[in-house]
DNA sequence: ATCTATTTATAACA
DNA sequence: TTGTTATAAATAGAT
């Protein structure tokens, strides 16, 4: 592609041959990222140029895209150990982005999203589902209110008493000014 | 490049993937080539399609350019990068595992489980959900109906179409036996 | 897998 | 190195 067809051999110019690097070596790295987004694949490049300087592109971390090939190929450069730990790990992760993306797939089902791919038998039990749910979400719901309004009638009868209590307080307060003034003039009369 | 330009993000057909990902594999291992022969490059590309194959370009020996790129960077001892490979890992695990319990929180609280812990403004918005997420499914479910009604209503058009040919068949069999069989009978009387 | 209309990549040049 | 342009290559969608 360009201004002519090249053959496939090694690019004797100097110049050209460090400005085609460049440029190709790009134009790699970009397709490597796009096959990795566009296809979800697990990607890792690697490239030296002559000069010795090194470029590198992974989607996932280098090591272990490397450490899987590695375990793949039988070429373990890790301790056996080592490498079992990881391919365990590696796994562990597999499985757990699944779970992810099923439960994921449940939650928008349940919300009515993506349900074009969902057969009938799938769709009744889902209403049902949904069904029961949603009656036992109104029961609790139902429960919280009643409790709300069972503590606010408590704090009603509290402040009810609190009443009640601050009434009878201040007739207490009104019968001692009645009795016990009479002391306390007393006194001020003591003290003039 | 083809007929139609592509967003950079993952495809979500399956089957176009699967081609996407086969087609670009290999203009990926192509271009990892030429770079390799026209400008005496190192390369090393190791590919993983989501299945779990594994492609594999290097013009040298893999191992060889991979200890070279791990040389430069400047951890030649396994242990320190197998540590810092194997604690990003256990950092996804646990996102994973965070993100997991979570959903399945979520979807227990949807079943109407576990709901105890769940204050009034959360389980009012978890009501209405609920309610908007099974108006939906029972919109998709009467979908679902209507196009099995249709499908069999089709069907029984088909079978009439068949019974009614099947009676014409019958109706023309009874006119040749009325018409026919004097052919015959002549053809007897020729051959004796 | 094969075919093309298009999009991309890039060789030569500036 | 960076940009432009004519052309080669890659490839998306269809078959």
């Amino acid at each position: 592609m360009g201004r002519g067809k090249v053959e496939l051999k090694r690019i004797e110019n100097n110049l050209n041959r460090q400005v085609t690097f460049s440029k190709r070596r790009n134009g790699l790295l970009k397709k490597a990222f796009e096959l990795s987004v566009l296809c979800d694949a697990e990607v890792a490049l690697i490239v030296f140029s002559p000069s010795g300087k090194a470029y590198q592109f992974s989607n996932n971390d280098i090591d272990m895209t490397i450490s899987r090939y590695r375990s793949l190929g039988g070429l373990p450069d890790l301790n056996d150990q080592d490498t079992r730990g990881i391919e365990c790990w590696r796994i562990e992760v597999e499985n757990l982005k699944k779970l992810a993306v099923s439960s994921e797939a449940r939650i928008k089902h349940m919300c009515g999203d993506d349900l074009a791919s969902v057969g009938m038998r799938e769709i009744k039990q889902l209403e049902r589902q949904m069904r029961t749910g949603l009656q036992r979400i109104r029961a609790q719901k139902r429960r919280l209110v009643t409790d709300h309004i069972k503590m606010l009638k408590k704090k009603d009868e509290n402040s009810y008493l609190q009443r009640r209590m601050q009434e009878a307080c201040k007739a207490m307060e009104a019968k001692n000014l009645e009795t016990i003034p009479h002391a306390p003039s007393a006194g001020r009369f003591n003290l003039n």
